[in-house]
RNA sequence: GCGCCCGUAGCUCAGUUGGACUAGAGCGUCUGCCUUCUAAGCAGAGGGUCGGGGGUUCGAAUCCCUCCGGGCGCGCCA
């Protein structure tokens, strides 16, 4: 609703400004700080001041005073030293607010085209921790909100199931552990695999290091797994399988679920890559150096800025330039030394690196590459649909088509920007300008340990590590908080609270209570950090219900519930709907401003969805949802509903938090929070 | 060495394209509030040279420069 009536402003200041000043300037909103000056002001008076060399004050009584009418607002007000404060028509907001909430959302396929999210993307040689929680809340959450706003969108993890990490899972069952494919295959079966792999991980790391003539094994079991061939190659199947399973599981726990799974074991069978680098060696996208350190190599030439430039902020920049930074000015004695600006793609051995492979596979997500994958199914979802992954065999008949998308999301971690915008690059020197600009690289900072965290988990930091205000996590030396682990934690937490509040209920429903409110906890505490700040993990924090926080949330909507329960169970007849001029009298200021700042911000979920997709920071949606709840509660306080004599007022309170709740609820769900019935 | 990110209250963090008064939350601390729709809640108090210094502007936590401090990345690893 706000966000509609924002843009209705917008365009008619804009319009009235063109027409009246011969200006076209952007008009800019935001919310004023206090209700008092109105629900939406406009400082574009002070930029109209600039081009007309007029005060800012007289431009915005001149325009005051003509803009005309515009559709759900009273009035128009000049305040400080030329703002124009917006008055909303309250009466309708409200009406528009109680009757469409909930029901927001964008029609699907209101924008055919497909836009493809990568997320998740565990290495399948351990169990998750929780970095990759982040990852996949993060995913998940934009994914949703796309959807909301009716974009048709389709969700890939890659799994990555022939690389090194699972090539040392493997090199430890066979050299370490003297297991047989037979054995690894029944220990696969155990449900608690992945932390089996993840403690033999950290081991094998630790025996490579004590003798490093024992890389070898790696090196030949890589091969052997590349090749499909032996033994490895057959644990490295089950391996890679059985743990994408396991991940899967654990990310259903939190509700995330994917469409397809290509895996790179298909990149290699269906050649990908020697599709890619044709395309590549033809358009001289990448060459062979014959001198230098890399000689031997192909490389990708780096830091030309190739024209367009346009939709490139500064910020998003080259990362690893080296040498020369202004073009053509200065430092043209660097073009003089090759193997400055460049990527080796493919190895003086032949082998391609893992960021060549990456830029088939992007190419492929757009449908460039002129290959595709075969599919099976490999798991089905909660809701019944079904999850494919590529597959080597000749695949089902009745698989969807994936990929040829049209704008691509992948959700890495910030550490993996320079090769992000390898790929990129790569695209852009194919001459695919238009996918090299819909290519997002939607990058978060690590979650990282706080020292006392690592300590509590039993680990011993090196001093330099104790000062430090935190501790990267790490696969090879086994150190992270795994995500079943947590989750349980936070199971464990809810559901002993669970059971005091509730004990008459059913062992089964008060677990589930218990779940949903550990999970909302959960993704809040995910969610709730902007991108790139790195999440110090700390127990505390990340097991707490209160505050800031998920089942904060969760409860405002759990007392919304209760009194639409309970004034139904009390059978009290009350109208309808509610009029507007009735509600109107209740939102008058001054006496109404309480309510009516509840309703505002109820009404304001699809400007912070907006926000949330434009700046592609969930962390805005979970904001919001705090926001909401905090005003929710802050009003519970204040107004009795059930006691409420006057049977209009009642009325006009009870839409009001059936509106609240519905905004709440859709709020939550978008972040991938349920609320429960009660908690 | 080069690049990217960060530095806001004791702690953890918000702060849309520069804006209006007293720079906001949460946690922690202190004080109140459960015979009233569940206290996973509410009200109040205290707490800040927005890392330092310059500059642009009518106006800067926000933009530019510089310095300091921290993190990450820069491999014929993925």
């Amino acid at each position: 609703m706000y966000r509609v009536i924002e843009e209705r402003v917008r365009a008619a200041i804009g319009a009235h400004i063109e027409k009246a000043y011969g200006q076209a300037v952007s008009v800019g909103v935001e919310r004023p700080p206090k209700l008092e000056m109105g629900e939406l002001a406009t400082p574009v008076c002070f930029e109209l001041a600039k081009r007309l060399k007029r005060a800012p004050r007289l431009i915005a009584q001149e325009m005051a005073g003509s803009i005309g009418a515009i559709e759900g607002v009273t009035r128009v007000e000049v305040a400080g030293g030329g703002y124009l404060n917006v008055f909303l028509d309250r009466a309708a907001f409200f009406e528009n607010v109680a009757r469409l909430a909930g029901r927001e959302a964008m029609a699907a396929g209101a924008d055919a085209s497909k836009v493809i999210v990568e997320h998740t993307n565990i290495n399948p040689n351990k169990a998750a921790h929780i970095g990759h929680l982040r990852n996949a809340a993060l995913g998940d959450t934009f994914v949703r909100l796309l959807r909301h706003t009716g974009r048709c969108v389709e969700v890939q993890n890659y799994i990555d199931n022939t690389g090194v990490q699972v090539a040392d899972v493997v090199v430890g069952f066979e050299h370490l552990e003297k297991k047989s494919p037979g054995d690894v295959r029944t220990l696969a079966a155990e449900p608690q695999f992945d932390y089996l792999c993840w403690d033999l991980y950290a081991r094998v790391t630790q025996w490579f290091e004590e003798e490093k003539t024992r890389l070898a094994f790696r090196v030949e079991t890589l091969k052997a797994i590349e090749e499909g061939r032996g033994t490895a190659a057959e644990i490295g199947v089950i391996v890679g399988e059985a743990i994408v399973r396991c991940h899967l599981r654990t990310m259903e726990r939190l509700g995330v679920e994917y469409d397809v799974l290509p895996r790179e074991s298909e990149i290699l069978h269906l050649k990908f890559w020697k599709q890619a680098f044709g395309m590549l060696r033809e358009r001289g996208a990448i060459q062979l150096a014959t001198s230098g350190k890399n000689a031997g190599c192909w490389v990708m030439p780096l830091g030309k800025s190739e024209g367009g430039e346009k939709n490139r902020p500064a910020r998003d920049a080259l990362p690893h330039q080296g040498g020369s930074g202004q073009a053509g000015a200065t430092g043209e004695s660097e073009a003089a030394g090759e193997n400055q600006d460049e990527k080796i793609i493919v190895r003086s051995d032949g082998t391609v690196t893992y960021v060549g492979k990456d830029i088939a596979y992007q190419l492929w997500k757009f449908g460039l590459l002129g290959l595709d994958f075969r599919y099976a199914r490999f798991a089905k979802r909660p809701d019944g649909d079904d999850v494919w992954a590529s597959t080597s065999g000749a695949g089902e008949a009745d698989a969807p088509q994936f990929g040829h998308g049209s704008e691509v999301y992948n959700v890495i971690d910030s550490r993996q920007a320079f090769l992000q915008h390898v790929v990129v690059a790569g695209l852009r020197a194919l001459g695919h300008e238009e996918q090299a600009n819909h290519s997002t690289h939607f990058s978060y900072e690590m979650v990282a340990l706080s020292p006392r965290a690592a300590q509590e988990m039993g680990y011993t930091l090196s001093p330099d590590e104790e000062k430090r205000a935190y501790v990267e996590m790490s696969g090879r030396r086994g150190l992270g908080v795994k995500a079943d682990d947590l989750i349980d934690e936070l199971e464990e937490a809810t559901s002993a609270e669970v059971a005091e509040r509730h004990p008459q209920l059913a062992a089964e429903e008060q677990e589930k209570i218990a779940h949903t409110i550990a999970i909302g906890a959960l993704r809040y505490f995910l969610l709730k950090f902007t991108r790139n700040s790195v999440i110090s993990f700390d127990f505390k924090d990340a097991l707490s219900f209160e505050g800031e926080t998920g089942p904060y949330c969760q409860y405002a909507a759990v007392r919304a519930r209760n009194i639409v329960r309970k004034v139904e169970e009390q059978g009290g007849k009350l109208p309808e709907t509610i009029s507007a001029a009735g509600a109107g009298q209740w939102l008058a200021a001054p006496g109404g401003n309480d309510v009516w700042e509840l309703a505002l911000i109820a009404g304001s979920l699809g400007s912070a969805v907006t926000g949330a997709v434009e700046t592609q920071e969930p962390a805005i949606l979970a904001k919001f949802a705090f926001q909401l709840a905090q005003a929710f509660n802050n009003f519970y306080h204040k107004h009795h509903i059930l006691s409420e004599e006057d049977a209009a007022k009642k009325a006009f309170l009870l839409a009001l938090v059936e509106a609240v709740e519905k905004q709440l609820v859709a709020a939550l769900e978008l972040l991938g929070i349920e609320a429960p019935e009660r908690m």
